[in-house]
DNA sequence: AATGAATGAGCCTTCATTCAT
DNA sequence: TATGAATGAAGGCTCATTCAT
């Protein structure tokens, strides 16, 4: 006997389509520049199923950011195992970088830090960031950073810094290699706290 | 030959209210949330006049733009001449966070770069860059930043780094004191290249 | 032959239910604001199964109408049993008043007037109607009420302006205490009739 | 010279076209059902022409009973020089009934009661009130009136039911002659006060 | 120089209803 | 009996822009 029905795992199909259809979309152009139509024709359904399963327009989006909410928590913190806390940071960023590359989502950044809906008042990073101040306290703890800044305030210098550069590749059409350049500017900014 | 004409005058004043209704509008919404109705009753001139001045909306902002560019060739370059390099960058950069504060500044900041029109697509911040790359020059070549890194290099570290700031005090809904903490912030970029 | 069974037996909860729904939600809101979404979430049943009792939206609002017709004939008739006709009509009346103070009524009174479905092109009031004309025929033959008016026609004088005083307290968004105002209202109405 | 600017002359016009057209379709059919679609298209102007001139669609409609009040006071009001007061009345009444004849008024009358804009808010009918109520006080003050209700209690009275009459008659499809029997109600109504 | 009437494509969203399961 | 996925016409409204005056 089936464990689903085959409407409920259709229903599953239609929502996802939609909501790829949104993710893919994000790459081409900005949040304002999608409109429904757009999403419904590429997912190839009527705009009452849009409704139907998303409330408004900017919940579709809001789905996309959960997905990369959940990708650090649940697939990059279990790979910082390197032996330093160096290491570790440098892998988490690297992480970063590809992640940031993956075609969507770049414009997603964009939207999760401007949207003026309520949903997204809270840090859009705050997934990530948990991820990295754990890795900065493991470092404060064993010794391997020593600074008087917390884990937080560390962490935290270094999340706002590599957006700056993640924007700054978007600004730049994307013209040079993320993880490169990121390695590049993670070492610059560890001489504050890590010094090679 | 004749002094300006009243009717030249006039207009002059005319095309500066809606440029100044424009930045101030600025300060309040977004690029895409100002309408041109917005702009003309602020500056309570018609609709026609607004395109009497300007072909397109996005023309206004990006006179305002050109004004940015402006102040800091001409303006802040003038103010740094303290004793060190290291001093130099501090202040440089202390221009740059009152600058964002400045009520119409951060909106501008995220329109400059988010902005379709060819106009923009070169560096927003170029007017500031350059200023901020002859004062590197100056500390490498006076020997006070050693450093196998050219002076575009470390100016663009420095900058797309800072600007990382600016956005996350945006998107922190401007919570905290900027220039404080631009220059907590500094203080750490620069272990990268003129340690305290 | 059996009982009902327990499958009919839910099938009328569930259209109760429904039709409960739609009752309470007309008092608070217009029906064209009333959404079938609206009802079948007050009566916690999916869409489906509001189209399997009811055809169409108006449809569920139709049985309320039914229920306030039988009200009248049924529950009001017996109840006017008072000595004079005088009295009689002033009770009518002040159940009549009650009757549209009670939550649901007003809207229902209004939808009424308003629909545009054939079913309601009758007079939606008959049902009163004829509660009323017999009291006053009663007046007529008792030489109560002398007049050279028909029972049909004293009734409608008094049914339509105390529908004006329902409508007018409706208008007022139910300001004042209706059954006092009817009472003072239609010992001025009577005085065409029958004065005190 | 013109006093009058060809533009403004038209677009003078162009307003009126609207209103008009807003106007004639009320006779046909009710607020809701009026698109503004509909009404464009009857005065052949853009949707963009519309909302240049009202800022919403119940703006038209607001402006159409602007007018009616305008009439009672400035039109009727001076028509009441009849010798007794009852005379007066009488006639205010047939004006009142003529008017709701009129194709457009009944159903305004409806969207008044009934309209959700704050704009509606106060007693649609103050207007005509005034004038009736100016009436009655002469009646209470030549003594051709006895009562101790005031002015503003007689008039509402009266007011009231004969809306109610004015209501039954759009619901019985206008199938009967509305100032005649208008005359035959007011005549009982006014046993209350001016018994003949 | 200045006005503002006119445009209309296009936006997001609602909602009654159908039908396969 | 009961479900809810899917539909799509239609609605009110916004807004940058043009052009005759």
């Amino acid at each position: 006997m089936p464990e689903k029905g085959k409407r409920q795992l259709q229903a599953e199909q239609t929502k996802d389509r939609l909501f790829y259809a949104a993710d893919a979309l994000l790459a081409e152009k900005d949040y304002e520049d999608i409109t429904i139509r757009d999403i419904i024709s590429k997912a190839d359904v009527s705009i009452g199923t849009f409704y139907h399963y998303f409330k408004t327009k900017l919940d579709v989006f809001y789905e996309t950011y959960r997905v990369a909410d959940h990708y650090f928590a649940e697939v990059v913190a279990p790979e910082l195992t390197q032996p330093t806390v160096r290491e570790q940071i440098l892998t988490f960023f690297d992480y970063y970088a590809h992640y940031s590359c993956d075609q969507t989502q770049p414009r997603l950044i964009y939207l999760l830090y401007n949207a003026r809906n309520p949903h997204f008042n809270r840090d859009p990073h705050s997934g990530m960031s948990r991820v990295l101040i754990a890795v900065v306290q493991r470092g404060l703890d064993s010794g391997q950073i020593r600074s008087t800044d917390t884990a937080e305030q560390i962490a935290s210098f270094l999340m706002v810094a590599s957006r700056g550069l993640v924007y700054n590749w978007v600004t730049m059409d994307r013209s040079y290699d993320l993880p490169n350049m990121m390695r590049w500017y993670l070492e610059r900014l560890l001489m504050a706290y890590l010094p090679a």
